[in-house]
DNA sequence: CAAACCTTTGCACACGGTTGCAAGAGCGGG
DNA sequence: CCCGCTCTTGCAACCGTGTGCAAAGGTTTG
């Protein structure tokens, strides 16, 4: 490894011919500069191309300005989104994002936090997997705050958003049933995250409540390809089903592929679907798939600032809606 | 903001009954502890919940562990992708990626690198917009690696990829022609990117090889929306061309998606479509895209392994090739 | 048994900033 | 002219860690 020379607030200092606290004060917002010293220790920055160290500077005010995201399959559509839309909040709020792959395993979770310990970050956003208690429990003692997205979990210290799940997938439901749906089938992924299941479970009490009978098929993780097996295995059954609700988007997509290019079945008159998380592909006139919006600017927005929010001992949460955007998949709407 | 009291290597030291010293070692891979110093060490950090302070440890190693990622509309597939296996990548060599995002405008990539001077990154990775020259001589001189992915311009000190896209575009216009395509098109975002440039040169230089003409329009930016503006453009001509060459895959999905809803050719019957990039949609039934891969993988391993290797004054270039991946939208094949 | 050697350990300084404190400068009012 | 006030500035201590150096202790060798 090559040697790194940054130039330091001492050269500065002697550049401009000031001690080294005139530097950092210049640099830092508030303190108590004159405009002359000020010009000098500017100038000669700008010439030695000196920029403050935040590792030192976050040793001392014992703020580092990290804040870790901790996500698995990344490139996912709907995470990218999220990640975009909390980075760009955290910019704004002067905070920088560090981004750590759990892809490895669900104990790669718990690894992730304690490098976010280790690097003392401000705060910690998990979007993806659920840390063990021993861990948050530490996070939260060492003053850093946790934000815990879609995990349904409950963590003491932490905010937790989450969407009403149940509901969309009681409207779900009523949608299918307006557009004169006789049978009903949710396709889920075997992964079985609370958030994922709760919209299932919504679905089926849906079912109950009219007195409908609802087919549950649970296969892979919320791919595409998933999508493609569930609709095989959907629409072989005896009686085909006629409506179905997909856990999220990229599986519905699969879905819909599969029934129109490899069981001939037009979308919406055969069948019904509605997905969820709307991401852009929903959008292409391929799919034009109804689902469920994710609120995800607003909750990056709402995370982001909870970050500078006192802090609370107990946890918080924070229950959104997610909107229905109709499009071309359900008949009617 | 509340205080933070993460545990440090001093109490760890009066706890075990050692010195501070010793806690250090004991974590410092190589460094000389008896066993049973060690044992007690790290009994007591098991205890209290310690974990070496990253940023101090930076502080004194001039050595951060950190990579800065900047890009810019970082959810689009083939950015996600590329930053997940990097982060992959990083993590295999005990490296931390910071995510930047330059959203903004094209200076934010300026003060992108500046953030990374701050937070004295290792190094830093550049997938999207072009640095001031003299930034990354800033960069070099301090010692910090620089990467740059697809940005084709030359810069001192750094570390340039990119693919044979003028190679790769010949081979699609060859593959157009064998299809038996008359009359060929390149459809291209306006943001005159240089990579992107290159593989329109390479499409109209093949064109002039073989004696025939090209018809190239360009919109927007390289996005879905932008192939569905310029599939209606092109289609509308007055020779309608029957072979279109994408820039990029997103694009294309536009394209065809427009082709075949609005202007109800068949693909690849009546149109012939090649994109760039393969992402995850272009394999999906609806498209069956035929496109070029770009080598996400091993781009990013070597980005990442270049990071580790002796620094060398001028710059390195990388050349890559892109393989044709064929599905079908091309006839023939 | 002494000398030579190796291992282990603590001290003290360094890294690059921030900040409380006190001293100095400048200035107006009485 | 002197007192008191405000603004600015340098000194020095501190943040949490790594590491060269020397001393101490133990072990091997002759």
């Amino acid at each position: 490894m090559s040697q790194k020379i940054f130039v330091s607030a001492k050269e500065v200092a002697e550049r401009a011919g000031v001690s080294r606290s005139a530097v950092s004060r210049t640099f830092t917002p508030g303190a108590s500069v004159s405009k002359e010293t000020r010009r000098r220790v500017m100038e000669a920055a700008e010439a030695l191309g000196y920029h403050v160290n935040h590792l030192a500077r976050g040793l001392m005010r014992n703020e580092s300005g990290i804040v870790c995201l901790i996500v698995s399959e990344m490139d996912t559509p709907y995470r990218a989104t999220l990640i975009r839309a909390i980075s760009r909040h955290l910019q704004n709020a002067s905070k920088i994002a560090m981004l750590i792959n759990t892809d490895r395993s669900d104990a790669s979770v718990d690894e992730a936090l304690k490098l976010a310990i280790s690097y003392r970050a401000d705060a910690s956003i998990v979007l993806s997997g659920m840390p063990d208690k021993s861990i948050t429990d530490l996070c939260v003692k060492s003053g850093q705050r946790l934000v815990l997205i879609n995990r349904d979990e409950e963590r003491a210290g932490a905010l937790m958003i989450n969407l009403r799940d149940q509901e969309a997938a009681r409207r779900a439901f009523i949608a299918f049933q307006r557009a004169g749906c006789r049978s009903f089938a949710f396709a889920n992924s075997d992964v079985g995250t609370p958030s994922l299941m709760a919209r299932e479970e919504g679905f089926c009490a849906a079912g109950r409540e009219f007195g409908v009978d609802v087919t549950v098929e649970r296969f892979g993780p919320t791919r595409y390809q998933s999508g493609v097996v569930l609709a095989q295995r959907l629409l072989t059954r005896e009686v085909r089903p006629d409506a179905i609700f997909c856990v999220n988007d990229l599986l519905a997509c699969g879905v819909m592929d599969t029934a129109r290019h490899q069981f001939r079945l037009a979308v919406p008159d055969d069948l019904c679907v509605v997905g969820f998380d709307d991401i852009e592909q929903s959008s292409w006139s391929s799919y034009q798939l109804t689902t469920f919006a994710q609120p995800v600017d607003r909750i990056a927005e709402e995370a982001v600032s909870w970050l500078s929010q006192p802090m609370t001992d107990d946890g918080q949460f924070c229950r959104m809606t997610a909107d229905l955007v109709w499009r071309k998949s359900v008949r009617g709407g």
